[in-house]
DNA sequence: AAGTGGTCTAGACCACTAG
DNA sequence: TAGTGGTCTAGACCACTTC
């Protein structure tokens, strides 16, 4: 009886991790707490939001609170570099759930000043016009990652890249077509928490950290020719990278 | 007068975005929230813990709430491909703070019985015994990274690798003389909220992701010789990946 | 309607930090 | 020692979910 919010924590995240409370198993609420270990509500509650923040447990309101699930979704940066010594089936987080379908939405594409770290990657001028390709990709319904491209507007003025619908090969044949094809990408990659605004884009819940990725498309010349800005919900993505020594 | 938690956040939020308020600024503490606001001390304090939970901010116990610094390490995964096209300065988190010193602690070699992830990534059965290097890497004194490497007993008994000092080249120059050298990796990377144990070992603050990555070292064919477990500070780190199409 | 989480209050006591 | 954060209590009211 009487503990403090910390230890009743601890206490559940060893049933978590024992096993005992299995993925998406629900957890003792707060009356539940509150009368087995004879605290105020509001202890129960900084308990579990512990859990919440560890991102070991989500919470729906209403309904209770949950431990949390992990059916990752498989981002391969290099899927050119295929089989060839590569092994099969010797990942550390299971394949799983083989390729889910990804819907494209929220397309929308428009010119604007770009923003000074991307015209600084991309060699423009400060305040030269790019175009952006925004979009949004869900599975099953639920937003996973947003992609923003960054493309300069005098490269591709013109082209389909300007519209909705790339064509056949989409945004990186275009620029083939224009004399400027990508042969090289390099990825930065950073993880943190979500501010609130994509907290609501990505329909994050509590205790999910996002990853943010910027990939830079260079051609043979070595000139930035796309910069791609990706924000992936981090409880849903393993990413691989395929490296040779 | 009379505002909510959220709202509070949300106009400090604003201030630290607006730039009003630095990295390393002090925010108004507890109580000046409680008089500015006309809320409760409990009220003003949720405001700071939101912010502490975006990580927006760090708070110093008996000293205030700081609006967080980051000052990123760049982790180049492929650091062989260099020049040659791949531009310079275009880096979209800037280089900055050029390769401060790391320093090596903690370091512990000995052997067990292989993890079952870990033993089905090498290809070993149930069980087997494996070589664990573990160790800590830290930089101005500040624990950065955790790193595990498990390579099997059978293959480098023997060697040097079971020492704490592998001598000139490290572990990849001996498994090169045991006719296994590595020239192909594999990184996953995953990133989560830490658990209390990371936490401490990594002396993490609130609000701070890790980044988990598992490399994958394969031979020329390809034969897994070494798994390593990266777990890293994700408000210290950016990861970068050069990737030929 | 009963049960769940979401938020707030007004007060308490403690531990740490800085001058 | 004054100021800061850390934690807890006992109660209140609300909104959402489930049946």
């Amino acid at each position: 009886m009487a503990e403090t919010a910390r230890e009743i924590a601890e206490e559940l995240r060893e049933r978590i991790r024992s096993g005992a409370l299995r993925p998406g198993a629900r957890l003792p609420g707060e009356p539940a707490l509150v009368k087995e270990h004879g605290v105020a509500k509001e202890t129960a509650r900084r308990a579990l939001m512990l859990l919440v923040s560890e991102g070991l447990a989500v919470r729906r309101k209403g309904s209770g609170t949950y431990v949390r699930e992990f059916q990752p979704i498989r981002r391969v940066a290099n899927k050119r570099l295929s089989a060839e010594g590569w092994g099969a089936g010797q990942s550390i987080w299971s394949a799983d759930v083989g390729d889910r379908p990804m819907q494209v939405t929220d397309l929308r594409v428009y010119e604007t000043a770009a923003p000074d770290d991307v015209a600084r990657v991309l060699g423009l001028d400060d305040g030269a016009e790019v175009v952006v390709r925004d979009r949004l990709f869900k599975v099953e319904g639920e937003p996973v990652q947003s992609a923003t491209s960054y493309l300069p507007s005098d490269l591709v003025r013109g082209s389909a890249i300007t519209q909705e619908d790339t064509g056949p090969g989409g945004t990186y044949a275009r620029l083939a077509e224009l004399g400027a094809k990508p042969v090289r990408f390099v990825e930065e990659l950073r993880s943190r928490m979500p501010s609130r605004e994509e907290t609501e884009r990505l329909r994050l819940s509590e205790g999910t950290p996002v990853v943010e990725i910027y990939r830079t498309a260079l051609t043979e010349e070595g000139r930035a020719v796309e910069v791609n800005r990706m924000l992936l919900d981090a409880s849903v993505y393993v990413m691989e990278y395929r490296i040779t020594g």
